[in-house]
DNA sequence: CTTTCCAATACAATCGATTGCAGCAAATAT
DNA sequence: ATATTTGCTGCAATCGATTGTATTGGAAAG
């Protein structure tokens, strides 16, 4: 990789003239002999400024960092795709890390990009602790939040409005005649799921639908998970007619119960799940 | 955030020598109390190396890049994920790129993470050229192609054998007693799609399978792409009865088609698609 | 012919971490 | 008591780019 020092000595000039002929900007008057010299030198030499150079005497490196639970699901690759998208066209780098919903690992990778220079962060957080987060407000250090974040912790976030979806949603089953409706949960600590839920149960209250503990289910969110919870609540004695579903992977695992025991949508059952992917 | 000088003024000793104790390795002694003043001033400062400062004097990043044609793409999502994994495990931070299949964007990635001090390279090339890739080739610089590689250009690469598959999934279509098999094609120019034709196009001769143009698509990777191409083929005066899909997404959009036209699998089509996703 | 001034470029410090070498003290050898 | 070794730590250069501050050469002014 050639230098600023290969081009000026190429161009028989100082380095800290090829980097204002560079960046061209400042008022630093340059004579147009010089400039084509070191232009045509750093042409010759196909020169490419260091990035962590840069960075390192800027302070800033056009890069943000971005940490989701989960790279493999659509979900967040979706997310993933448009942040890289809007940062190239910004021209900035974005930074991919998947923290695979491991608390340690996402707290890793907050020092390990900071520490790389990043100049922001965005999170899908795991949500098991937040102390990391607090640290990062306290330092004053740019981040947002994605998707997941905290009630007991103000921060800037992007978020769904998860509890109204989950309550219209309800609200649309409800008004198809059904009164005892599932809701197959993923993993209660995490934000999305609790105001789902939260939306859930304010609908069951609010219409009079059947409140019944079987009728919710745990669990994570998993193409198995979301089988097996749902053949469980397929095989009580009063199954549901209808099932709200907090996932996408959780979705693809219902409707292989479906298919196993033989049951068609909408005529045996009817579904609304989030997240929706085709692929 | 706190520098090596900081903790060095702390501690009451040099950079250098706080440098020294950190990294611990060397054959240089240090005195235990040293040591411990150090360890215990890095601790209150909480101190992280810089790791772009780091990379600049070791001229070693600890970090590998990714550049894949689709990040929202569940098949190279999952790549990204194994990749991420693995590199996490061996110490190195990877930085996941999107060239959602453009190669000027490609072209830019490459400099761009060369330039940032990336220590390797993980390409699935859109393959609409390569002289970059000559380019890093004759630096020596090191790379891996992945999923696509170029049969004019000798490179490191890990891809499964397409054609291989091909043929074995035509096989067993054929054995099933087809004769009139179809196949849904992405971008030819693309080295996985090249080969299961080939494959396709091997079975074809060699079962003595109905060869027609019509039954072999062109096209794109997408969903609605994947949707339209089946019900050109469904319509056709003597229809495929099963068919070969090179794309998961395609195959969707197959799927879709199938539904629309009121096919059910396996009794009124077969299909065997490549690249399995579940979500 | 000297002084002043300005345009054009060079110098040097800086970002933060690393490392070969120098230096200083104490301990051992002569 | 002096010379030599050894153990520990500081000094300074380095990675590559940037930028405030010289410095140079030549032209204009006196």
């Amino acid at each position: 990789m050639a230098t600023l020092k290969d081009v000026a000595a190429l161009a028989k000039v100082h380095p800290s003239t090829v980097s204002r002929v560079l960046r061209s900007v400042e008022n630093v008057p340059i004579t147009e002999e010089t400039r084509k010299r070191v232009i045509a030198a750093a042409k010759s030499l196909d020169y490419q400024p260091d990035q962590r150079a840069r960075a390192l005497r800027l302070g800033k490196s056009n890069t943000i960092g971005l940490i989701i639970p989960d790279i493999s699901n659509p979900f967040f690759a979706e997310i993933a795709k448009s942040i890289e998208q809007e940062s190239y066209d910004s021209g900035y780098t974005l930074v991919v890390c998947a923290s695979n919903e491991d608390q340690e690992k996402e707290i890793d990778f907050v020092h390990n990009l900071i520490s790389r220079g990043i100049d922001g962060l965005i999170i899908a957080p795991v949500q098991d602790s937040y102390e990391h987060l607090v640290d990062l407000k306290k330092r004053n250090y740019p981040f947002v939040l994605v998707d997941r974040c905290f009630d007991e912790f103000e921060t800037n976030a992007v978020v769904s409005d998860n509890e109204a979806a989950a309550f219209e949603a309800m609200e649309y089953l409800k008004d198809l005649g059904h009164k005892r409706i599932g809701f197959l949960s993923g993993r209660s600590t995490i934000y999305t799921i609790r105001k789902r839920r939260q939306g859930y149960q304010k609908a069951v209250d609010l219409f009079g639908l059947d409140k019944d503990d079987a009728l919710v289910s745990a669990g994570g969110f998993t193409f198995e998970e979301g089988y097996s919870e749902t053949l469980k609540m397929l095989s009580l004695a009063h199954p549901p007619t209808a099932l709200l579903i907090a996932g996408n992977r959780i979705t693809f695992g219902a409707l292989k119960a479906f298919v196993e025991k033989g049951l068609t949508i909408p005529d045996d059952i009817s579904i609304i799940g989030f997240t929706d992917s085709i692929v």
